[in-house]
DNA sequence: TCAACCTCTCAAGATTTGTTGATATATAAC
DNA sequence: GTTATATATCAACAAATCTTGAGAGGTTGA
């Protein structure tokens, strides 16, 4: 990842409305959810205002959208936000792997079975 | 770690200068770097210029300063660094660890002794 | 085709953020 | 104690971003 499309990543990062939303959209996966719904889990933000950030996160990389019926659906796009967490700490630790470690500890979450995040 | 802080941290990494500052002091690792030397690396910023980007990163819990003599070195926080990943990825694999397994394997960089980012 | 539904686009105003240049504070050397 | 070095602070201006409200584009079902 280059550093434009970094940046682009954390500022759309950087808004409690769209931070809300990748997050959300994080949780349901490739599934992922219609814009009304979204707007509705946010706690009814207006459409313009739930677009605007929509074509913003999407423009950065971070979602994505498809159509299905009079729906649009929006998923979250995994390898960019990999991007974003890889291009930030590129070289961390070079000879000294004790210094980043929380930070890979950080992401040992459930995604290794039988791995545990407190305690692995 | 909680919203606001959240949000906080990536807005300091959504601004040209803060994000190159960060990745400097990424690289540095613990011993830190002088802010006059922060200024040359990125190509001589005006000392408010520089000041007001570390001041803004320090306040998000990204870097934090020691005075040395005169000089003032700052360095990462990684556990905060991690606490924004963490954040941004809790509950992302409930279920299904494949979906964020590239975002794992993004960290697996050396920190791992024996472990190869691109083919472990 | 008409009506209902879901979402997007646009323009205007309000707010936030970043830069510049001047000045202030703190430490060190002479 | 005077001068040089290193960095922080302040005020003013410039620029980018967010919200709002009105309206338009597709899609579905009667």
């Amino acid at each position: 990842m280059e550093e434009q499309r970094a940046l682009a990543g954390f500022a759309a990062l950087s808004q409690e409305t769209r931070l809300r939303i990748v997050r959300l959209l994080v949780k349901a996966g490739p599934d992922g959810m219609a814009a009304g719904a979204i707007g509705e889990a946010l706690g009814g933000a207006s459409t313009s205002r739930l677009s605007f950030h929509l074509t913003h996160l999407e423009h950065a990389g971070l979602i994505r959208s498809r159509r299905e019926g009079r729906f649009i659906i929006y998923s979250a796009v995994f390898p960019t936000l990999a991007g974003l967490i890889a291009f930030l700490m590129r070289d961390c630790c070079d000879g000294h792997p004790e210094i980043c470690a929380p930070v890979a500890a950080a992401l040992s979450c459930s995604c290794e079975p039988g791995k545990d995040a407190l305690h692995g």
